[in-house]
DNA sequence: ATGCAATATGAATCACTTGTCATATTTATT
DNA sequence: AATAAATATGACAAGTGATTCATATTGCAT
């Protein structure tokens, strides 16, 4: 619980110089290709530092472990992620109608990122308190919108922290099953399965 | 896509004495509890020859590789999983209500079993197509089940196979949120919620 | 231009892991 | 009781990957 912090991760030394820098950003760009393709634990850290194209004592000077590299680009990623959705959910003024913006939203995120939403995945398994932090802000943040639409009266007066962990849980399967494992977006069938779901599942009303 | 069949795992050769199904099986028992500990990758096959007190090359007697052991746990854990399920669903009549009974079933599981449920979340890390196949297999049946309740008229006419990857997020988020997170099952408040939130949804009216 | 901090190198070390194999023991069958 | 198949052992070869370190180079400040 509580607000953590991972702005700036132990383990991770920035550099100090322009140099310093562009090495830095060789080594993300390149553990980010190579743990996306081929996952975390096949990954070795000859694998990034020749992607990057450096030797492999450079890598320590800026992390001291496979696992801080991990971290420093998950914490990225779901900066954009968030970013992303919000972006796309912004000016939509009606909550019902943000679902479908926002489930559209993170599944084009999704196409176009499918190597990167694997990390975040298997982040479970390399840091699970990482893990939490992801899923909780993301929640919490989530929670909060979706109470706001409740004092307007936009959706019914439930438990905003359970809703947000099903639709959370909703929009992963989804994207697990269409973006992920066909690489195309859900069917206009599916689509309107699930808005229609939700709609009825939030709303104040039926038609 | 097709009906794939992981009854008879190669990779596994199963004893021919009943001595050599008792080590099988001791050696299972030890790659369950120490792959719910660690992990599938950061468990080596020593750790398990050593929980199951014996020798290495024991182990080669009955599985080829460690991902071989790690497929037969899975094979065996998902029957485990949906037979709980099932067996709780089973008698009752209406589907609304068997949405609920299968929730609270399948939380209890977790918490029986939340080791054991690390391994699923993993087998995607692992081996890709196991792992479509275990969540195919559960939201077909799933689908399935919805479309006889559609018939019947106890839910609206939906697409089920969208449905089923929506409800089954749902119940793997909520199940990682309490009985996973904090091992204890959804507050009430949580499960009033979720269940008014599901009956909404799938429901043909409203009261 | 000098000197110091930052950066870069890659060979070497260390810690493990996997998988094999010659040998020994046990079990089932006759 | 004899025999062959099945089971069990643990040392060992071979490989892999992480991390360190002595050395070299570069860049910045003075």
């Amino acid at each position: 619980m509580s607000e953590m912090d991972f702005n700036e991760l132990e383990g991770v030394t920035r550099p100090k110089t322009q140099r310093g820098e562009v090495t830095f950003q060789k080594l993300l760009e390149a553990a980010e290709a190579v743990f996306g393709e081929k996952g975390y634990y096949e990954t070795s850290i000859v694998d990034i530092i020749q992607r990057a194209g450096v030797a492999q004592g450079t890598f320590y000077l800026y992390f001291k472990t496979k696992k801080d590299i991990f971290r420093q680009l998950v914490v990225h990623l779901h900066h954009e992620v968030r970013k992303t959705i919000q972006e796309a959910v912004q000016g939509v003024a009606n909550r019902l109608a943000a679902e479908t913006t926002g489930l559209r939203a993170y599944h084009n995120f999704l196409l176009e990122h499918r190597n990167l939403y694997r990390l975040v995945r298997e982040l479970e398994f390399v840091d699970e308190d990482l893990f939490k932090w992801y899923y909780q802000s993301f929640a919490n943040n989530y929670a909060r919108r979706l109470s706001q639409a409740m004092e307007k009266g936009d959706i019914r007066k439930m438990d905003p922290e359970a809703l947000a962990y099903s639709l959370i849980g909703l929009n992963v399967f989804i994207g697990m099953r269409w973006p992920l494992w066909e690489n195309r977006p859900a069917p206009t069938i599916a689509v309107e399965t699930i808005v229609d779901f939700i709609t009825r599942g939030l709303g104040t009303e039926t038609k």
